[in-house]
DNA sequence: AGAAATTATTATCATTTGCAAATAACTTGC
DNA sequence: GCAAGTTATTTGCAAATGATAATAATTTCT
């Protein structure tokens, strides 16, 4: 009747123990180069979108919003980012990379790379692309649930388990 | 020649990614029931094998060993496992889930459950079992990477970058 | 057996984190 | 146009974390 087994293969277990542990050995590799992982994870999306406020790139990266703001003062002082009240909103801060931090973030690529082969050893090819097809959806698929795609007035009929976020936000 | 879009599809990426807002989700669910993410994993393991002392346990959890010791002596606190000095190697602590430690287990296997159905949403049964195969894949590489199995007199032949764990701990 | 080396565990300290409250800027209704 | 309500970010505070140093127990070498 004990099911211990079944267990070891939950997918909360293998994939947070999976990201966890590539978190741990990435961050170890770029922190001699003065970077953190939460500072990798702020700077590919700034990379790659160009430009974010605080509250969208606290959303994108599941980093806590205070922590994540003082992270980016952090990334400032280091002349990684570029942080300034813009223009239409004064509230809103504006986020992109700076050259230095565009450098940066290109210096990291073959670490990234060097995990990503750690991380694939033994794969085809086509497992590979599934397997990041498939974190991807399952990230969209969280993200999805967490910050569900505003509707008008909340139809209210689905989920026979209340969704417990009391809060919205995504803390890290 | 920029090539901003393939970063975002990079291993360390998108699974260290998925890996975290699975953990925060998973964790602010079970808060409530009085345990964390970090409890749960040591749960896990401790449940799926039974007896574990400290250093494996580290070594397995991904957890650094000083924050595992006190996490540890929370637990015994909360009545959820057994410290004691075990026989054989006076150094040891023998570590094991009691039988409260056990129902809470149980307890708390409905919102893995949970979990691992909203992160599998919209995938059909094969993919699930190769992302979780996949999962566990990658995990064993980093896993052995990083505590390679040991031999006598390490050939030093094979990596071209040699792995820059200078503190062989596990750490999270 | 006894000293040195090895291994396992805990304590200390500075840093990071997340939540809650505070602040600042904007928007709406009057 | 101004007061009241909203949204965006920052700050204060307590808890958790990781690295290092200290402590404890065992094994090894002679």
């Amino acid at each position: 009747m004990s099911r211990k087994l079944v267990l070891q293969e939950f997918l909360p277990y293998l994939l947070n123990r999976a990201g966890v542990q590539m978190g741990i050995m990435f961050s170890r590799d770029v922190e001699p180069m003065g970077i953190t992982l939460p500072m990798w994870r702020v700077m590919i999306e700034l990379w790659h979108r160009g430009e974010f406020r605080l509250g969208e790139l606290a959303e994108r990266t599941a980093i806590d919003l205070s922590t994540l703001s003082r992270l980016l003062v952090a990334m400032q002082k280091k002349g990684l980012i570029t942080r300034r009240r813009s223009g239409l909103d004064k509230r809103a801060l504006s986020l992109t990379l700076t050259p230095e931090g565009l450098a940066m973030s290109e210096r990291v690529v073959p670490h990234a790379l060097h995990y990503e082969a750690l991380g694939m050893k033994d794969m085809s090819e086509d497992e590979v692309k599934m397997l990041k097809r498939l974190l991807q959806k399952v990230f969209d698929n969280l993200d999805q649930a967490e910050h569900p795609p505003k509707e008008k007035g909340t139809p209210e009929g689905a989920p026979a388990k209340p969704a417990k976020n009391r809060k919205i936000r995504a803390s890290a």
